[in-house]
DNA sequence: TGGGGCCGGGG
DNA sequence: GTGTACGGCCCCA
């Protein structure tokens, strides 16, 4: 018997001995990788049905004993109800056998947990998570490695050794996209701890591969990163392993990449992290790309980039810079996971997910794992995604803003709203009702009511990630800022509030299989009256309301009248607000949501206006930020009119470069799906019949050409696009225009003023001088 | 001229 | 493939 703190990297099912085996992949503290099998576990379907039923069905399973079947009745809970149900485990083929057999022979019986992968479900009844140490205890049989017992060390606040490679793919074709059937691979680069590797195309593209798959396998690393490896790098790769037939044999024991859910490649024995997906659901990432990425975290950015459309035009032109930017890109892949995998590996030993393939999952299956780790803890069986909705329901309350420019103006908010409401009154799945009884609070202007009497999973899951976090976040005082442990705790309590926010959201999806329409509506309705009820009581003690949305208000800042209404917020609704931030000054245009201010520190806070949307060119939203700087520190109209002028007379006299024009829209849908024409449409059209795959969640983007007739017809790829077709106009009217008379009509100065200078300077003499 | 399609950001 | 509320553009009838 063997015991060793080990690292829980990834698990893989694996056939060992005719039986379909769960395989552990552990790292011990020296970074090497040791497996662990797990024949213990076999795999396993709930079924649910009348009890006589249940009893034919437990007979029927007995026949078949000898093909590693067992059956037993066992107690376990549907949504908060005791159930007695029939539990059949064996190998997972036998087990997909026995449930169309049962389907085919009995009506009205329900299976619970086929719907999910038996390495999922292990995670889930083990309660072991990836990416978390463990102590392991195990035996070693005929060389292999069998689990004896693992106990989660849940003090651990380092990383093994792990070895990190990134890689860079350039390929393509003067028709478009490159074809992995004709187009040779053109470069890879390589980045690892030792430094970089650049395989360049000479004679064929046979060399790159051979080398590639020769050094990914005498480096053997843990983690391979990449940017858009599953969309680009490994389909690419893959297809022109087998056109040009050599395996692509870089797993740790030389299995090839599959591909596995959502897209996701897995490599086994490797995690394979691609960035492009932590970039897409990060929210605070406009363009989703490396460059922006880069910016992000804080790393360098590139000497030159080129856009993917114009690598052909670069490998025949400009190859040394080409290649300069994939060695950037594959550096900067590597430093970036270097600083995101605190993140990445918290997410993962939260949510229980191994951590290549939780970052390849949306937040809502992030959550949703989380929930079914925590109900199978409380003996509830998993239940399955009905995907009916109720359509849609009311949410937060917004009011309208008092237009014009306020000074002393302080924002409270509720912290944690929504949270904290599902925890008060019990909001759950598993607690809503619709009778009035003693044990529920029924709320009549909704028709809802909610049991009292048991604690929902979803406020226990809540308190859980609120206690947690508020563990974690003492326990990361006990190390120097920035330091290894330090950004792992810190990690850690970022991921556990996010999951925590998330969970209204999760409630309120339709294709959650905890979805709960009555509960979603119930916490938004809370929420409104918490909002309008503090709104009531804040006019009474003499405040002035100048906006509010969802879950803050923002008022006047009377320091007493503030704090009597803080108090009474605590005593009388029992939740808890506080004093967010303080405006000097602040600009409110007409539409809710959208405004300016000038924090107390001196800060200039942008919300929802053009300036912080990607759909808007450059060249106008700043001009549109620093009219908001020049209203909000108070300068002279004169100043703020001279600013303006400036702004348009250099557009008028075309001295603007393209990249500053560029508007960007994403393509949301299949472009045979949309029903109405637009320019990103138009565009992304005109790049498909060019040979490009235009993919859901492209970006494209455009700049606006002189002509007539509809944008869309006037609208070009951005790298398409030369300088003496701009349409200025339309940069001036419809976009530098309306952005800055948004932010200055408070002021008294009109968009038909603004229009008036425009065509003035146009027209003035200084044009015709020369 | 107004309504629908569409997009992106706020909380 | 977490929710709803909202503004504002463009197109089209």
């Amino acid at each position: 018997m063997l015991s060793k703190k080990l690292w829980f990297l990834d698990l893989t099912t694996e056939e060992l001995g005719g039986k379909d085996v769960i395989c552990l992949w552990m790292v011990d503290e020296n970074g090497i990788v040791i497996n662990i099998y797990d024949p213990g576990h076999r795999d396993w379907v709930y079924v649910d049905a009348d009890i006589n039923t249940l009893r034919k069905i437990y007979d029927l399973v007995k026949l078949r004993e000898s093909a590693g079947l067992t059956a037993d009745i066992v107690k376990r809970k549907l949504v908060g109800r005791d159930k007695e149900v029939l539990l059949i485990r064996g190998p997972p083929k036998d087990l997909e056998n026995v449930v169309r057999i049962i389907e085919a022979n009995y009506r009205d019986v329900t299976f619970y947990e086929d719907d999910i992968r038996f390495s999922n479900k292990y995670l889930l009844i083990r309660d072991v998570s990836p990416s978390s140490w463990y102590k392991v205890t195990y035996d070693v049989e005929s060389n292999i490695n069998i689990l004896r017992d693992i106990q989660l060390l849940s003090e651990e606040v380092e990383y093994p050794p792990l070895k990190i490679l990134s890689i860079d793919l350039v390929t393509a074709s003067p028709i478009g996209e490159a074809d992995p059937e004709s187009d040779p691979i053109l470069a890879v680069t390589l980045y690892t701890a030792n430094g970089y590797k650049q395989y360049v195309l000479r004679n064929d593209d046979k060399e790159i591969l051979k080398s590639l798959v020769n050094d990914v396998q005498s480096y053997s690393p843990h983690v391979i990163v990449s940017f858009e490896g599953n969309s680009i790098v490994w389909p690419y790769l893959l297809e022109r392993s087998k056109v040009l037939n050599i395996p692509l044999k870089i797993g740790y024991r030389g299995d090839e990449p599959h591909q596995s859910l959502y897209g996701h490649f897995s490599i086994p024995g490797r995690l394979n992290i691609d960035l492009k997906d932590y970039v897409n659901n990060n929210p605070s990432l406009q363009r989703k790309t490396l460059e922006e990425l880069a910016y992000f975290l804080g790393i360098s950015q590139p000497g030159r980039v080129f856009d993917r459309l114009l690598y052909y035009d670069a490998w025949k032109n400009n190859r040394d810079e080409l290649l300069k930017y994939s060695l950037w890109r594959a550096k900067t892949i590597y430093d970036a996971f270097m600083l995101l995998k605190e993140e990445i590996f918290s997410l993962s030993a939260i949510t229980g997910m191994p951590a290549d393939y939780v970052l390849s999952s949306s937040a809502g299956f992030q959550v949703e794992n989380y929930i079914m780790k925590n109900a199978v803890k409380r003996g509830e069986l998993i239940i399955k995604v009905k995907g009916k909705g109720k359509g849609t329901y009311l949410g937060g309350l917004v009011l309208p803003p008092k237009v014009g420019i306020h000074r002393n103006v302080c924002v409270i908010d509720f912290k944690s709203m929504y949270p904290t409401l599902i925890m008060k009154y019990n909001i759950s799945p598993d607690t809503i009702v619709y009778e009035k009884k003693d044990d529920v609070k029924y709320f009549e202007e909704i028709g809802v009511g909610v049991k009292q009497s048991i604690k929902g999973l979803f406020p226990e899951i809540i308190k859980r990630l609120v206690d947690e976090r508020n563990k974690v976040r003492s326990k990361m005082k006990e190390f120097p800022e920035g330091s290894a442990p330090y950004r792992i705790l810190d990690a850690h309590q970022r991921v556990l509030k996010i999951l925590a926010n998330a969970m209204y959201g999760y409630m309120g999806w339709i294709n959650a299989r905890y979805y709960s329409w009555e509960g979603a509506q119930l916490v938004t309705y809370l929420g409104r009256e918490t909002i309008s009820s503090s709104k009531r009581k804040a006019e009474e003690l003499g405040l002035h309301i100048l906006y509010g949305d969802t879950d803050s208000l923002f008022v006047n800042y009377d320091k007493e009248k503030v704090e009597a209404l803080l108090t009474w917020i605590s005593k009388e609704l029992g939740l808890e607000a506080k004093i967010d931030k303080i405006y000097k000054v602040l600009l409110f245009t007409e539409a809710k949501k959208r405004y300016a201010g000038l924090t107390i520190d001196d800060k200039i806070d942008v919300v929802g206006l053009e300036y912080v949307r990607r759909d808007w060119c450059n060249y106008a939203k700043e001009t549109q930020y620093n009219l908001i700087k020049l209203v909000l520190t108070g300068a002279s109209k004169d100043k703020i009119l001279d600013y303006f002028r400036e702004r348009v007379r250099k557009l008028d006299r075309g001295e603007v470069p393209i990249d500053e024009l560029v508007i960007w829209e994403q393509i949301t849908k299949r472009l045979d799906e949309y029903k109405a024409m637009s320019p990103h449409l138009a565009v992304a059209e005109e790049l498909a019949l060019k040979g490009w795959k235009i993919k859901k969640g492209m970006f494209i983007g455009y700049v606006i050409l002189k002509g007539s007739g509809p944008l869309y017809k006037r609208a070009i790829h951005y790298t398409m696009a030369k300088k003496e077709d701009i349409d200025w106009d339309y940069y001036i009217y419809r976009q530098v225009i309306p952005v800055s008379a948004r932010v200055l009509e408070p002021m008294g100065i009109s968009k038909s003023d603004l229009e008036s200078i425009a065509s003035g300077l146009h027209f003035s003499m200084d044009r015709f001088l020369f």
